[in-house]
DNA sequence: CAGTTGACTTGCA
DNA sequence: GTGCAAGCCAACT
């Protein structure tokens, strides 16, 4: 049987499911993960995470991008997604808004 | 096996 | 609101 060990493909699962438009914070992810202590983990596997993967939907708390990959800033404005000119996209209005029960059903 | 690293979060100043 | 330090856990060296 599978391990349950694979925080990343439950990450994977979670973050593909980033509806455009709207951006999501690893402690989010790590929280419906059911380990949001995790987070950290989360990020690990965005970056080794598969080009098909929506992974610029995903933020930090404070609505920053990742760090050396400018370029997610276009991508999320392309999506509708506005940012501050601070560079931290408005969590206030663009966070994934999502139940649990919605992820439990995705796994 | 032990130490370091990191696309994070929270707490305090 | 901004900045620094501590905590946390998996993967890497």
């Amino acid at each position: 049987m599978k391990k349950i060990s694979d925080f990343s493909t439950k990450a994977y699962r979670i973050v593909e499911n980033i509806p455009s438009g709207r951006v999501a914070t690893y402690g989010q992810i790590a929280l419906l993960l059911g380990v949001p202590q995790c987070s950290r983990q989360v990020g690990q596997a965005m970056r080794n995470a598969p080009p098909y993967l929506p992974c610029h939907r995903v933020v930090n708390h404070i609505g920053r991008v990742a760090p050396g990959w400018p370029e997610q800033r276009r991508l999320l404005e392309a999506e509708g997604v506005v940012f501050k000119e601070n560079g931290n996209v408005d969590l206030k209005h663009f966070i994934w808004r999502v139940s649990q029960q919605e992820i439990a059903a995705l796994l």
